[in-house]
DNA sequence: GTCTATACTCTGATAGAC
DNA sequence: GTCTATCAGAGTATAGAC
């Protein structure tokens, strides 16, 4: 019975606060946004925003905790349609990107404000952020483990390789532009895996 | 005469203000830094600062002009070194990477200070970004002209990918690491380059 | 749980002596 | 060109009424 709600209430996370909070911190940085703007936007006064989170910091932090929550869950979800192992990857791939393209705002904040996490927080967040890249090795471990991939390859840095790509999407997107986030993603994974040099393909 | 004065002018630029504060703004980021800081790792009062860049954004934006021409002069210098298309690419690669992880800070301010800019500066310095963008198209629209990329491949996407994973490659890298940053660019770029399946390649 | 009111600190920037 | 001194405003956070 409280198992349940706490699953409950850590998924649905629809407080309006962390809402304008993930709004503003993407658009102007979090040591840019003052708390009036957040209880403002939020429907309040700073007093009262006060209340629920002692701390600007506070808030941040379970932005941050939201957003790798639901990277991990989106991903998962998204490989679920597959047991291909790589097209798994490429599904996470889509997965990834299309979180942080959308409308949601956390995994933006979560992957461009670690600086202004200190100390305590910082580390907590390392340790949530290692699953999540836990996850990706194994999709990456379980490709390779296919035979299909080049032996030599050292899997970390492809991940890192991989997902800095796809992070770095958000510096030049725009939901006007002739791509959807789908297919960016399918041909940063497509150039990954075969690369682009026409003459070391097979024909 | 006075033509090579701008040139020498604007290739030392060792202000020791503006070491201070690239470091700073890398640290901490832009908003988070204070004046006063700057001025002190500088070596003087916020007073004396604000005689030489009346506004702390005249600051961040020297600094980014200075880091988009590094930037430039380090890629046109690298490919130099070769004539072959593919091997050019490599080079810039590494130029940029070098550029961004060694001491200087000024294009690690250049990638991710976007956000403070307001305005008339941020035009400014679009269409800086502008022409290193071209410089970078150029490069692989020439390897795209050996015939040795396979056709239906988006230019602009492999630049956008190639270099956002370099890009953010500044978020993970720490210079104790087993990695050097030539060997990292050089993976990321072969990795590009065949791809990471074994069964795409011809032998 | 939200409001009002405010404490206290720090901010970027300025004026004028040296 | 750097200093001292300071302004005017904005920052986070708190206390207590409602």
């Amino acid at each position: 019975m409280t198992k349940l709600k706490l699953i409950k209430d850590s998924k649905q996370d629809e407080d309006p606060l962390l809402k304008a909070a993930g709004k503003l911190f993407r658009q102007k940085g979090f040591a840019s946004t003052t708390v009036r703007e957040i209880a403002g936007a939020g429907g309040m006064l700073p007093g009262s925003l006060h209340y629920r989170y002692a701390t600007k910091e506070s808030l941040l932090l379970a932005l941050m905790e939201q957003g790798i929550t639901q990277a991990i869950n989106a991903v998962r979800s998204a490989i679920a349609a597959s047991r291909d192992p790589i097209e798994r990857v490429r599904l996470a791939l889509r997965a990834h990107l299309r979180l942080l393209i959308h409308e949601d705002d956390t995994i933006y904040v979560l992957l461009y404000e670690w600086r202004a996490l200190s100390g305590e927080a910082r580390e907590t967040m390392v340790r949530l952020r290692d699953r999540y890249d836990a996850l990706w090795d194994g999709l990456l471990y379980e490709a390779a483990g296919t035979g299909r991939l080049r032996t030599e390859i050292d899997l970390k840095l492809v991940r890192l390789s991989t997902l800095g790509a796809v992070n770095w999407v958000a510096q030049w997107y725009s939901p006007g532009g002739d791509l959807a986030p789908d297919e960016i993603a399918d041909t940063f994974a497509n150039n990954l895996l075969h690369g682009i040099l026409a003459e070391d393909r097979k024909e």
